[in-house]
DNA sequence: AGATAACCGAGACGGTACGTCCCGTCTTACC
DNA sequence: GGTAAGACGGGACGTACCGTCTCGGTTATCT
């Protein structure tokens, strides 16, 4: 989570300095009114949800989470970091799926959750307006990617390989070709042109799986 | 070509008024400067290129264009609008690739010019700009979405119909499932992450058709 | 009315340019919506008289006038010269009395008319305040207090001349000593202290004009 | 000096607890450094030099003292009862002058000590501040005012009546009006205008002495 | 001697207000 | 009627300071 201006809360004096280097405050200072994070949040995803991201601005939020402006630039730097954190907490917001041993089911599976995620109307607002504030900012670049596809793709990665072990997979499939075919369908589909479909999850993954079948 | 707020030019005396409701300006006035058009339009993709989507204002571009906001008000409402025709020249933006027997080789060409067309530094800024400026904007929509994909998705469908006939590819593919799967892999790489190569053109090409090939 | 930052609008075209250099704009631009000034100025004096100088801010006025902050910087470019021209609109808020030939009434009827103007509400807190503000900004210190008593000052001092050649009052006498005398208690008494009385003036006229009583 | 938030030191052992209800502290803790209170209003006499009134916050003072802004809250409770306390250390800071048994040259030595008291920069920015935060504060009202004021009024009415019994000031001769016009002159004069001079303090004396001279 | 309590410095909190930039609009003068 | 010039009123920005609160460490008084 480095989208923090200062260093978050995280006062709890029972964490162990020793095994991991918990980046504490130096000492004292008003604590931060815990619930004010979640109005905040909430606040960003109705707006997202009702207004889009272009009419969402800090003061929009302030008004809507009934706080002040500065209380909400000390705890996000920018706008798009404001909304990567409240469409997709950070991190783990998108649950890996096990390995079943059946490819084609598991593509079926990872892409359903992915649709579901990407259907909430918060994330449809979000993730156009997240990539178009990406523009020269390296940094946000890599959180935002980060948070939104790579432990999800290196999993996918390792579920290819192991099809590929198993038969399921031809040896020189590219699992990262793969992956991007199946994002990139689903984003169009679900975030640009809002006809997402059950049976257009079923093709994808036919087409996809099929694309990619071990020759026997 | 609805994005106009006041009527267009159309001054042309030589089409015809009785077989199409030509909407000429009622008379007189000072006619438009047609340069302008152009300094505006060049304006708009320059600084999209320089500063991306969020940062091109009417302020911006009315500076750059040296020609006052007013001016261009007049001419685009929006600026999405003025994006979407600074970007995507509507329409016939994307040429389409004839059918030249080979289903493989014409999915690859068309990929190849799409990636052509979003690599381009204006087009990369521009698309999701656009795409976060869609919501609740249905004509909006509706006008970004068919300049960019649908004469090309139709004629893809069509594409695919030949090939079928051909026994290239099966006859239950779905054109619509491979067409977002080839183009929302492109947008990922080429827009989002920045790191579209030859190979993925190829490798997505090929695992696409491969998905679709037809049983012998 | 040097206290605007850009000229005020003044575009009376019928002006006679010649005999008198009216700072008139340059050209054209957008007029400023009429009621508007009057609303601040309302807005400034209701706060005054409530919640005292210290209190009133932009801020304050602009939500209480039903206007933003920048249209009143447009026109004020600071507290001071806000609350001056909203409790004295200059110039000519204090009218000079006449000279009636009883130098005594006189006199009386110039602290009665003081006592009126600065026992409003909006100007007992506006005085102590515009004082305040004066440290160290000699442009404001002229303006201000030109407009409260330069020109009442020098009528004064016709006055004092007139009962001198009338021999009511002595040669020698200094009129700046005596108005500061008359004026400074009628500060204290309305502004500071806010006891005063009609008895009160009538002796402080009595004692001061005895003092300088011309000799028989 | 009923200004401090929380109980005064007041930890003199030797002060008679049962003739008075001196407000001590209940018990032990840490006494208050002695030394701070001296630093504090020292940089407000130096701040309400320098940039005035209007500038001093409890911010500057504490950056300039050396201190935290709770160690300045924790002994004062508002800007006016500290500057008030820095600039007029309560009580006996006007010290009365003598009856000499010659009224005019006590009235005039009267209004010289005022003008050197008001001449400071310290109190020539304090004095309208103060007076303006009076407003809606009866209890600061009260405080700053008999500071100022109410023992030298007082002790001036005592010159007045033995004057009156020396016959050199008539019997009806209304001692307050006489200060409020020797105070607000020198107010206006040395505050306001900052144009005091020796000459005036004379012509002023001498314009008031002669108003309640005693007829013979 | 230990407990208690207020102090001070440090530092962040949530809120008010600041002064500025830009937006989209409107008006005038001119062409 | 289009254009340049230019100001309007409004939305939002990012920052400075306000008065307050919490902490850790200190220093006295009271049991």
């Amino acid at each position: 989570m480095p989208n923090r201006p200062s260093a978050p809360p995280a006062r709890d004096p029972a964490s162990s300095p020793a095994e991991e280097p918990v980046r504490r405050r130096p000492m004292g200072g008003r604590p931060r009114d815990p619930q004010i994070d979640g109005a905040i949040l909430g606040a960003v995803r109705a707006l997202l949800a009702e207004e889009g991201y272009a009419k969402l601005s800090f003061e929009t939020v302030a008004r809507r989470a009934g706080v002040t402006r500065p209380t909400i630039y000390r705890r996000w730097s920018s706008k798009a970091q404001l909304v990567h954190e409240a469409v997709f907490p950070t991190p783990g917001h998108a649950p890996l799926i096990p390995d079943t041993g059946d490819f084609a089911a598991d593509v079926r599976r990872m892409v359903a959750t992915t649709v579901a995620s990407y259907s909430r109307p918060e994330a449809r607002a979000a993730l156009p307006g997240l990539f178009g504030d990406l523009h020269d900012r390296p940094d946000l670049r890599a959180t935002v990617i980060d948070g939104l596809e790579t432990r999800v793709r290196e999993h996918f990665r390792s579920l290819v390989a192991a099809a590929v072990a198993r038969g399921e997979v031809r040896a020189d499939a590219d699992a990262d070709v793969v992956f991007d075919a199946l994002m990139g369908a689903v984003f169009n589909r679900t975030v640009v042109r809002g006809d997402m479909s059950e049976a257009f999850v079923e093709g994808l993954a036919g087409v996809v799986v099929e694309g990619v079948r071990g020759r026997e």
